[in-house]
DNA sequence: CTGTTAGCGCCTTCAC
DNA sequence: GTGAAGGCGCTAACAG
């Protein structure tokens, strides 16, 4: 039933090795074995066995990425630029969602783990170091993607989140609001914590007031909970800006203030999200956010995965973007 | 470095083939064994090589998924039915993203077939067929997803998209509209021309016109470029009302159209989508669609896949599901 | 330049 | 209930 090395080897009359070196090899080969090795391999219609190449290299040519939500098309966008180039190296990634559980998250670093993954790239949930450490200490190089690494164990390419939300906070400040309000949550996340934090320093340093509204996650759903949380109260107790932690959480927000109908964005409330997801752009007040390289956090996080298996100082390295404000109709008058 | 079964079974004075049982069929060995196995496990950290095991098993326990665009909120969905529903059934999915382009299609469906997995889930791109024909003679079960077979050759799981269009062209008939368009493309993709079939046919039953806007590509860009060619035309060329084939293109329609300030939706021009990603509800104008069930489309597909390894008939297994109208702002008065 | 050979780590008979 | 042995398909020495 299946092809074998061995099949092809005795088909082109030639040895499994001879076989072997015109598949990986084919310039230590003559031309005119190569040329009937390569018709035997199409006539017995031969595909390689990867998982025997794999068992015989002792690790496999493919990237775990394990991501907080697929949903979001900032991650989906991290996943393209690690996908790109991953190819230009030979290497396939595979995508994983940990729906921001601790418990999916480790499932699938099993499941890695057990592939002889050539490596791992992670947003992590929460505080689930101690399995990454030992995931590193077994051989598996580890990055940490879009999430700084405090306990500089590993290597990470973030960004500056504290830069972020200050930035986003700095904005609303600047067209003259005062009274913030972040939405976004849990506070577990890194990204979250970082990003309100950055808001608050803002806001402390420029005068005005920042109240805290939390989400469940950082869904479109969960950010129109919340606009109707706001909207409910009298207008008077409403924040005058909004910065949401993500874009999804903005879009959600938008929706219920907007139907509300007595709420005018940006003039009686100014929003902003965070990551410049496409859909921001593309929405009908279109949404003003904190811009992410979203690819290149992609690609950068493999690039350092490789040069992890190189060098043991760049096990260390870290990698800092610094966020970018796009200022659009939902924050500006 | 390593660790192997055989470093287990020393550790806990017992063969390797007793490890594997514990591994396996953990009933079949005395508690005691499995107990000190299992401690022997822990201290030495084993963790199972699956590439041993499936080069052994002759087929990995991963599934193949091969979708037209992962930026497409509908096809995460439908790769999140597929997921759940294989990690019921203990296998994983390799998520993968053509692009739209035969030759990412063509490059992911070798991997996949090197890697041995245990079936191909695939959205062709095009009349790719003969390839995906190949892989089955060999022995992969392949199902199309999102695409009824035309030639009985595979399993498929499909919503009827000629039906949908008549659904969506029907809403707009309803509404009193009759100066028609569809804006979508490639027509090459099926699920584009079928839908446009759809429309025609109700269209000419109901009477009234519907002409074609082609696009590149089902992306938002796209959509707001179509929009932008529309708003471009003098008031009374304009349709009175545009069906998207879907809502990423209905979605850059949309912000084109209200940005240009002089079409309002629905009063000028009505206007739905497809798919109902979660996008269209939370748009400030909440888009018409037709919804699909996306995530059942993905389960599904799983199902069949696995149910195609069983039987032979079940190789020829068709599941249709109907589209369903979801009439929102963006059409209705 | 080509052939031979020895495993990679696991699982599954087949004996005991 | 447990142990020993063979082999899945491939590649990288090492000979020739």
């Amino acid at each position: 039933m299946t092809v074998s090395v061995r099949d092809v080897a005795e088909l082109a009359g030639v040895s499994v090795g001879t076989v072997s070196n015109v598949l990986n090899r084919p310039e230590k080969v003559s031309p005119a074995t190569v040329a009937r090795v390569t018709t035997a391999i199409e006539r017995l219609g031969f595909v390689r066995n990867d998982a025997a190449r794999q068992l015989r290299a002792g690790r496999s040519r493919t990237i775990g990425l394990v991501v907080l939500d697929v949903r979001n098309p900032f991650f989906t966008e991290v996943a393209r630029g690690a996908e790109e180039r991953a190819a230009e190296r030979g290497l396939s990634v595979l995508l994983a969602n940990s729906d921001e559980k601790t418990e999916r998250e480790l499932t699938y670093l099993d499941l890695f783990e057990e592939q002889r993954v050539a490596g791992i790239l992670v947003t992590p949930v929460a505080e689930n170091m101690p399995r990454l450490r030992l995931l590193r200490d077994r051989g598996i190089p580890v990055v940490l993607v879009d999430r700084e690494s405090k306990d500089e164990a590993f290597a990470s390419v973030a960004v500056d989140d504290v830069e972020g939300g200050r930035i986003a906070a700095d904005h609303l400040l600047d067209q003259g609001r005062r009274r913030l309000a972040f939405v976004g949550g849990p506070v577990s996340i890194r990204q979250v914590s970082d990003r309100l934090e950055g808001a608050q320093r803002a806001v402390a340093e420029a005068g005005g007031t920042i109240e805290f509204i939390g989400t469940g996650a950082l869904t479109v759903d969960e950010g129109r909970i919340a606009g109707q949380a706001i909207v409910a109260r009298e207008p008077a107790r409403r924040p005058d800006a909004v910065f949401a932690a993500n874009d999804l959480l903005a879009l959600g927000l938008l929706q219920s203030l907007v139907m509300a109908g007595d709420v005018r964005v940006p003039e009686d409330l100014a929003l902003i999200g965070y990551d410049d997801i496409d859909f921001s752009a593309a929405a009908v007040i279109p949404l003003s956010s904190v811009r992410q390289p979203a690819k290149l956090i992609g690609s950068t996080s493999v690039d350092l995965l490789l040069s992890t298996t190189e060098s043991d100082e760049a096990k260390r390295r870290h990698v800092v973007y610094t966020p970018e404000l796009v200022a659009r109709a939902s924050s500006v008058l």
